[in-house]
DNA sequence: AATGAATGAGTCTTCATTCAT
DNA sequence: AATGAATGAAGACTCATTCAT
């Protein structure tokens, strides 16, 4: 509980004020616990903005997983809207927060957890390219990897955070359908005469 | 002379020990400067540290300027190859800085020169796509500029700091054919051979 | 128990970091015991360090008063000796400890139990000289008791912990000797009889 | 003039609260100075108490080579005497803060200025000693610039501290007396032929 | 008797900024 | 213009001690 309370008063701190004017007097006083309290459950106030951060990072990985594992039989033009409207989502779970830690905070231990959930979700992005292999136009599936997963978390990163226009309910449709048409162009196999499984497959083309 | 030893002195700190570990007093003994005469020259710290992020995006702005001056007359093909190889070399000028700037600085008066860059980023896009309307498929070009500015900037700026590997010498041309992929296939108006709803839709095209 | 495992780890981490880097805290921890415990069997810090310095107090008296018992008879010459000896090895008995007791605890309560001791050790010297007075040739005995004990005390403890050297195997018997002679010839009565090896080392002589 | 004001206030607050009790912003309240100039002359708490022991040992040793320059001409008798003197008057320059300086404060880097002082005095000592070789009965002159300097050092200290009733006015030149034959009859070689003016003088005495 | 979470005063230290020279 | 001593608010963190369980 009285860790709750911190991660939450260090939360609302760091969106308030950033994380310059954060401080550890601060973050108890906010929480409504003793500086000492803080200190009994983390070694520094690095390790708190670090516990911010996992949690934060846990709760996006979640939102994005669970559209993950609904999409993964739909092909990728399903797949890719759908993967793409998970992204936006997670970005609104708490966006100025995202903003913070995105932006503001110093790396600390180069493997922190945002690399590490930016590993993941490119490792995710990998799997599912490999399983839609036979739909996809794309030789170094790792390259392709890293180009979708840091186009995608940016281009939603942005639009949540600098754009929040893009995404006003009537235009937010159209938005989704640019980014979607930006990867699926990128991934589809040409497919010139008609819709055709074994050609499809085959990758080959006529021209 | 002095104005300019601070500023090169706060790079150097910034880089060295990143935004938190900055301090007025170091810099201007790294600068073998008095720290009288760093306030002479500038009324705080944040006005320092926001001289060195607009040098800086001067510095880059001039290397992408110089870039697109040349390709306005050129198709999208070579202009997008050449764009995005400006963006690389523009993240080359200082990468480090550029991280510690685009990580780590505070946002400092909402619409600080960082932005100011990128608006300017957007509008010489916008400006660009504009005068290739003929061989583009997208009707809203505020939001292209918008996709394509973000996109480039991001994936340029996470090839030079976060993986260095895949701009070593062997595998630069690969990653630069696949951005360049990317973006033109987003913008590439289907060939009029065949007008088919499924083609045009996946962006396939035909070489 | 509990409370032994509290001084043995207060003594222990006295050893290692010094009186300085001691808390209530770390005993504690290091005792394995929690801090409740602690507070349960002594008031204060200082009252747990005061019990270390007691207990350690007590080991070195009786390291004393074991030899003092057994040399109250012999002659001066073998006296000495023997004392000296036996101060060297209470020196002995956890010499780190007792470095940190004497040069690091502030003194608690003007007549700590470091004075007791040497209060106590001035009266058995001075008993001592009493029982040997027609040794001596001393008027003053209780000036006398004063002198002896601080030389003694001082030589060994700096012998012990600033100039492990002089203990060394080949060298200790020299050392002894010297500081025996340096008691014995203050002490000594001149005897005019005849030459006698005391007297010809005592260096005094009647016409 | 600051610093000054710094070192007086540390070695007040050291005497009147001991070393336990002892901060860096009492330091800075007494001199009547802010806690940023304090750290502007010193890096840290340790180096101001470092500076206190320095100045006070420097100090300490010019009362004492004062006296010793004007000694080493003199006979064993005389010297011891002259030495015993001025080692009492070194000891009253600032007995208490000598004490917690002594007693409190912990040996910071091994060769710790007082210890540096011990070394310089037994050099001094040994010297002494060569100088007076042929009136010296001892062999290894190391070893009783060791045993001399140790015993001269403890005494004076003691009495100063801990028994100023054997310096009261009427009891000082028994004191002096008492150790001046303890240091000289270590010493003096034994010499059977006749009196000596020195030994009369020195306040040796025959019963 | 034992536990250990909670407390908060107090510690050392940093730093942006001022101002007399 | 330049200097740098001085300032003191503020920050991270420690620790002796209490007390409900």
């Amino acid at each position: 509980m009285t860790v709750d309370a911190l991660l939450e008063a260090t939360a609302r701190i760091l969106v308030k004020d950033g994380y310059d004017r954060l401080s550890t007097n601060k973050i108890a006083a906010a929480a409504g616990v003793s500086i000492g309290s803080l200190y009994q459950y983390f070694p520094s106030k690095e390790a708190v903005v670090a516990a911010v951060i996992e949690r934060h990072t846990q709760e996006l990985s979640q939102v994005v997983l669970n559209a993950l594992l609904k999409l993964s039989e739909h092909p990728i033009e399903i797949g890719a809207r759908e993967l793409i409207a998970a992204a936006i989502d997670a970005h609104r779970v708490d966006p100025e927060l995202h903003r913070v830690l995105a932006e503001e905070v110093p790396r600390i231990g180069k493997l922190e957890s945002i690399d590490a959930v930016e590993r993941s979700g490119r490792a995710l992005m990998r799997g599912y390219l490999e399983a839609h292999r036979s739909e996809i136009d794309i030789a170094d599936l790792d390259l392709a990897a890293f180009i979708l997963s840091t186009t995608v978390e940016a281009l939603t990163h942005s639009a949540v955070l600098r754009r929040p226009d893009v995404l006003a309910d009537e235009k937010a449709a159209g938005f989704v359908d640019e980014v979607t048409r930006l990867v699926v162009r990128y991934l589809r196999m040409p497919s010139p005469r008609r819709r055709h499984k074994a050609i499809a497959k085959s990758g080959m083309q006529i021209r």
